[in-house]
DNA sequence: TGCACATTTGGCTAAATTGACAAATCACAG
DNA sequence: CTGTGATTTGTCAATTTAGCCAAATGTGCA
């Protein structure tokens, strides 16, 4: 693999990893529902320290996932990657068709 | 959030995270493109120790997003997530979309 | 049986990730 | 200016991940 296929991997993988986390996973899905929300809302709904969500956030924004809009003495993230909601779905569908595959090998 | 939420995510980032890596996206998308491949080719491609693409290889099987038939002495693996290259569409979209705002702010 | 090839696994070290606490910022009200 | 609330950042310990070498396993052939 060359030094641009590398580069290119790095990049998708950056974005990837980024989404690599059950409340990265939480967050994303919560923005795509509802339109932003602040940290404050988020840290109560995650159930974590907020400095743990704020540095999740951070790590989302950097890879673009995610945007800022501070308001006053607070900030809200909005999702930036509308297409993530596909993404979910076929997720979702793996996880579908791991579960069948382990019926199948249960029942013999 | 409370456990099963909690396992939903963790189940959903098992995925995300076996994707996140850039030799497993680049053996992700080799599959996408060419129905089959064995262990040698990939590690031939790749450029790193058999030992390490062979790990790769079972961290995506474990995940199930790839699958392995075995002949004779070697083992060939197949991509068992056809929906992964949307996947790819929609990171190849951030990915232009952060470029773009990047010169954006270069140009003030 | 014994050799050669393809692949996986053990063991180890280096690097990256995560999460909590405390401290620093920042915006705003009084 | 001072205090308060929201958020980010510094620091550090614990855990996970990555990659290599060597050794083990599995398959087919002479």
């Amino acid at each position: 693999m060359n030094a641009k296929q590398q580069a290119k991997y790095e990049a998708r993988a950056k974005i990837t990893k980024a989404l690599a986390h059950p409340t990265r996973l939480f967050i994303v899905e919560e923005l795509s529902k509802r339109d932003r929300r602040c940290v404050c809302e988020l840290t109560e709904m995650i159930g974590a320290d907020m400095s743990t969500v704020s540095r999740h956030l951070a790590l989302l924004k950097g890879a673009g996932i995610i945007e800022d809009e501070k308001q006053g003495s607070m900030v809200f993230y909005r999702l930036r990657m509308g297409c993530v909601l596909k993404f979910f779905d076929c997720i979702e569908s793996v996880l579908a068709r791991n579960a069948e595959s382990q019926r199948q090998l249960l029942r013999g």
